[in-house]
DNA sequence: TATGAATGAGCGTTCATTCAT
DNA sequence: TATGAATGAACGCTCATTCAT
C-alpha cells in the first residue's frame, strides 16, 4: 500500500471513529482517549493528523455544514420568505442541537489567521455567497447590497439560536423568530 | 460585626482581589489560587460564595457592562444613528479586548434556568429595555416593535465583535461596521 | 426549661437527626451538616455536645451493641455451641452491615487512654464479662481462664466479620465459619 | 529503552520516593504531592500508576510485609510455641509501629472483589499457607485442620496488636499475650 | 508515521473543626 | 450554650498535548 494511502486510511479510521462517538455521546464527551481506542491507532498518531483537538471538531461539524450546504445549492432560488426560512433551518437546527456545538461554531466562524482558514470558517464564507445570490435574484430589498444582506441573516441566525439556548426566551419557537427577523431585515415596509 | 456584614465583607474582598488581578493580567489569566491569596481567605472560601470560577467570571463582567448601562442611562434619547452608535461603543470595545471576555459573556449571554440567570445574562435585558426604550421614542422605522428592533441590535453588535475576531474581515473597523448595520436595520430606505 | 434541660434536648435533637439520616444513607454517608440542618441547629454546637463526629458514632454504633447486650443479658447460660452461637449472631450481623461500622469498632474497640473508654469500648468489656460468665457457668474447656476464653471468642468474632467482608472467602456463611471457631476453641479434642 | 522499561522504572522512581519519606516521617504523614516532587513526575504520572493513595499504600506495606514472610519462609519449621512466636513477631511489631499502618491493613485484609485483590490482601494469603505448613509439619494440635489452625492464629494476631492500641489493656506485654494466645489454641490440654 | 508514557497546571471538592460574636 | 462563616490542607482528577523511542 503506498504511503499516502496509509496516511489517508488512519485519517479516515479516525474521523470514523469520531463519528461513532459523538452518534453516542454528542461533541462536548468526545475524548481524544477515547477516538484513538476506537480507531486503533497512538494518542499520538492522532496529533500527527490534527492540529489538535480543535481542529478535528472543525473538520467534523464543518463536514455536516457542508453537507446541509449542498443541499440547499441546488435548490432554486426562494421566492419568499417562507422559502428562505425553509432552505436555512436544517442548518439551524444543527447548530442548536448542542450548545458546545454551537459554541465551536462561533470559535471557528472567523479564522485566527488568513493561512488557516478552517472548514466552519469556509462554510460561513459558502453560506453567506448562496443566500448573497438569493437575494440578489429574489424579490427582497434593494436599497442594500446582497453582500450585507447576507451577513445581516447570518447575525439574525445566530441571534435565534442563541436564544434558543436561552431560558429567558424558549417561548418563542426557533422557526418563529426566524421568520420574524427576516421579514423585519428583508422587506421592511 | 453583624454576621451578614461579615460575609459582604468577604465577599467584597474576594472581588477586589479578582478586579486587581485582571487589571494586571487580564481576564483568562485569572487563577483561584490568586484571587483567594491577595484576598487573603481559604480556598474553601471561595467556593462558599461562588459555585465555580465561572460565576466568579460572570460577576465581574456583569458587573464592567452594568457600569457602561449605567452611564447610558442618563443620556438623552439617541436623536439619530450616530448618537446611537457613540452609546454603544463603549460596550462593544469593552467586549473587543479580550477573546476570553467575548466567549465568556456568549456562554452567559442565556440563562440556562429561569432560577439562575446570572449578572451577564440580566445586562442582557436591561440593555434590550434600554436601548428599545430609545428606539420607540427616536426618529428610528417604526414598522416593527421597539423590542424586537432592540433584538437586532443586540444581534448587529455580536456580528459586529465577532467578525472583529475574525482575520477574514479585520480590515473594517468595527465602528464602521456597526454604522452600516445601524443604518441598514433602523433606517431602511 | 431548666437549663440541663434544654441541654439534653438538643443532644436528644442531634442523636435523632443522625439516626434518621442513618436510616436513610447508612453510617458510612453521615455528615455534621446534614445531621445540624434536620436538627435544626448550629453546627458549632455539635461541637459543643460531641468532641467530634467519631464520638456522634460512638455513641450510635455503641448504643446499638448495648442493645444486643441487654438482650442477651437475660438468657440463661448457653450449654452448648449451638446457643451460644444464637446469642452471638445479632450483633455480628450488625457488625456485618456496612464495612465502615465494622471499621469503626475496630477503631474504638480499644480505648486510646484510661479517662475517655468510649460507648464502644465499654461494650467490648460488658460484652467480655457476659461471655466470661457464660463460658464459667457453661460446659465449656476449663483449661483455661473464663476470661481469657472470652478474648479468644472475641478475636474468632472480628475474624468472622473481617472474612465476611472479604471477596476470597465469601462462599463460607458467617455462621458456619463462627460455630467452626467456637468449637474448635471453646471444645477442643 | 524498551517502553516496558520505563514505566517500571517510573513506577519505581515513585515507590522509592514513598518508601524515603516514609523512613522520615512515617506513613501518615506521607503526601501525594511529596511523593511526585522527589520522584521527580507529574501528579498525573502518579494517578497513572496508582488508582489512588490508598493503592500506593497497599502496594508500600504489602512490600513490607512480603519482607517478612520472605525471611520466615526460609525458617525450618517450628518446633514450638517459642519458635513460632519468635517468627511471627517481625510482623507483629511492624503493624504495631503505627495505628495508621494497622487500619490500613485491616481495610485491605480483604478484597472487595476478586479482580482486584491487592498486595496486603495476598501477603494474608501467603502468611497463612507458611504457618499452615508450620502447624501440620509441627508438635501442634491436629484435631482441626492446619487451615483453620493458621485462620485462628491470624484472629489471634490481629486481636493481639487491636488490644496493644488498647489503653485498657497495656499493661500485658504484645508478646506475651501473644504466647498466651498460641498456647491456648495450638496446645489445648 | 507511529507509539504511548509522561506531562502539568489548576480546578473543584471535601468536610470536620474552629472561633469571634 | 448557640451561631455559622471561615478555615485549610490535600486529594482526586482532567485531558489535551508533547516527546523520546
Amino acid at each position: 500500500m503506498a504511503v499516502q494511502q496509509r496516511t489517508l486510511k488512519t485519517r479516515a479510521k479516525l474521523l470514523e471513529a469520531a463519528k461513532g462517538l459523538i452518534e453516542t455521546g454528542g461533541y462536548e464527551a468526545l475524548r481524544v482517549e477515547d477516538v484513538v481506542r476506537d480507531a486503533g491507532v497512538a494518542k499520538g498518531t492522532f496529533f500527527a493528523h490534527f492540529a489538535d483537538k480543535d481542529a478535528l471538531m472543525d473538520q467534523l461539524i464543518g463536514a455536516e455544514i457542508n453537507g446541509f450546504l449542498d443541499q440547499i445549492s441546488e435548490l432554486a432560488t426562494p421566492q419568499n420568505i417562507d422559502d428562505l426560512l425553509e432552505a436555512l433551518m436544517p442548518s439551524l437546527l444543527f447548530m442548536c442541537q448542542e450548545r458546545f456545538v454551537f459554541d465551536v461554531i462561533l470559535r471557528h466562524s472567523g479564522a485566527a489567521a488568513n493561512d488557516k482558514i478552517g472548514t466552519i470558517a469556509q462554510t460561513f464564507m459558502r453560506h453567506g455567497a448562496v443566500v448573497a445570490r438569493w437575494l440578489a435574484e429574489g424579490p427582497f430589498r434593494k436599497d442594500i447590497s446582497p453582500a450585507l444582506l447576507a451577513e445581516g441573516v447570518g447575525a439574525f441566525q445566530i441571534q435565534a439560536v442563541a436564544l434558543k439556548f436561552c431560558a429567558m426566551h424558549n417561548e418563542v419557537e426557533l422557526r418563529e423568530r426566524m421568520r420574524t427577523y427576516l421579514n423585519a431585515w428583508l422587506l421592511p415596509t
